[in-house]
DNA sequence: TGTACATCAGTGAACGCGCGTTCACTGATGTAC
DNA sequence: TGTACATCAGTGAACGCGCGTTCACTGATGTAC
């Protein structure tokens, strides 16, 4: 066993959960590095020790909330069969998330990458696969649409839902109450699923 | 007639002018208030005396933008009487609206207010009447929805349109090419339309 | 019309501050013998 | 097990820079008489 390892990666897991705790309480635009560092316990040096830079670790903790959404989408398609039922819970799955998770979620539309850095591909796959559990759902609906024009209508599918939610957790139009917005939600898929 | 007057209303619309073309090129981010100046033909602080801070420019721009695209929309459903046609020449005019004014649209979401300023009466006033445009299509289309469950089944209609256009446009995701969105938006909003 | 003074558009150097990032240093842990 | 040296986690003061905002100043325009 080596102290000095597992000292590094325990230090990179504290550094990482309270940029975590930070975005989740005051998103984004509020996150400091000498904040991260002093939550975590540690000297302002020790960020630049376990992650190349603090971007970096914003992209780590997107990272995090695609796989934990990914996580809950899954669990909550597995319940059901119906391909209707299935895309009707993976909207609300995703409605409640973004409500749980509101700062953390906004965070990964948010972050973009400095100067002209490419989206990490860890980024990219967690997209597919999101995507991809949408069209597991859509593609037992419409057998008849595949290949491209299935990847489209996913899209299409995730844009609705994903618009419905980001416009009604966002407070600069007037806010809608959640419950609304479940409805109102309801209603979006029921028309589309048709 | 007032030179001076009219010298700093000169100088206001100049400024408001260089800001506008700034953020459509470079978007919000790239923006500096001495680039702005620079383009404009005047000094730093003529910015400060036309203008209580940068942030306020920028509300002005936006507010530019809301309108333009209000006209926009106006101007495209006076064709047409067809409640269905109307929503669909409206998503589409969004659409057309969101790809030629890219950066300027972006703007109007990505901006915030510093500190716990209040948004703008102007911005909130200026939503309201983009949905109203909405509403009085929809209300034509489902004369049995009225009042709080109008606006709420409009919102989420504009949320859904707007989502679509959003994902599309970002590069984040794999991008579509703009046909294909615009196939999309038609099955959207036909689906929505029943 | 002319004169004296007040006002204010316009200037741009300088201020101030936030904040990401570096770096020389310390001391504990690991390694070689 | 002990000793000498090397490595590297950890520190936090200092650097550097971008950039919004201010302010003392200049000169043209407006006003009063």
């Amino acid at each position: 066993m080596n102290k000095r390892l597992m000292a590094r990666q325990e230090t990179a897991e504290r550094l990482l959960e309270a940029a975590r705790i930070r975005i989740s309480g005051n998103g984004l635009t509020g996150l400091r590095a000498r904040d991260v560092t002093a939550d975590a316990g540690c000297a302002l040096g020790m960020l630049y020790k376990c992650y190349s830079d603090l971007d970096t670790l914003i992209d780590r903790v997107n990272m995090g909330t695609l796989v934990m959404l990914l996580s809950n989408l899954r669990q909550a398609v597995a319940g059901t069969t119906d391909p209707v039922d299935q895309l009707k819970v993976l909207a609300k799955t995703y409605l409640a998330f973004a409500v749980e998770h509101r700062n953390l979620w906004s965070s990964v539309f948010e972050h973009r990458q400095k100067d002209q850095r490419p989206i990490p591909q860890d980024y990219v796959d967690a997209n597919q696969r999101l995507l991809g559990v949408i069209g597991e759902a859509m593609g037992k609906l419409k057998p008849d649409i595949v290949g491209d024009e299935l990847d489209a209508r996913v899209r299409t599918y995730f844009g609705a839902v994903h618009g419905v939610v980001t416009l009604g957790l966002q407070e600069r139009f007037v806010s809608v109450p959640t419950h609304r917005l479940e409805q109102e939600l309801d209603v979006l898929v029921d028309q589309l699923t048709r």
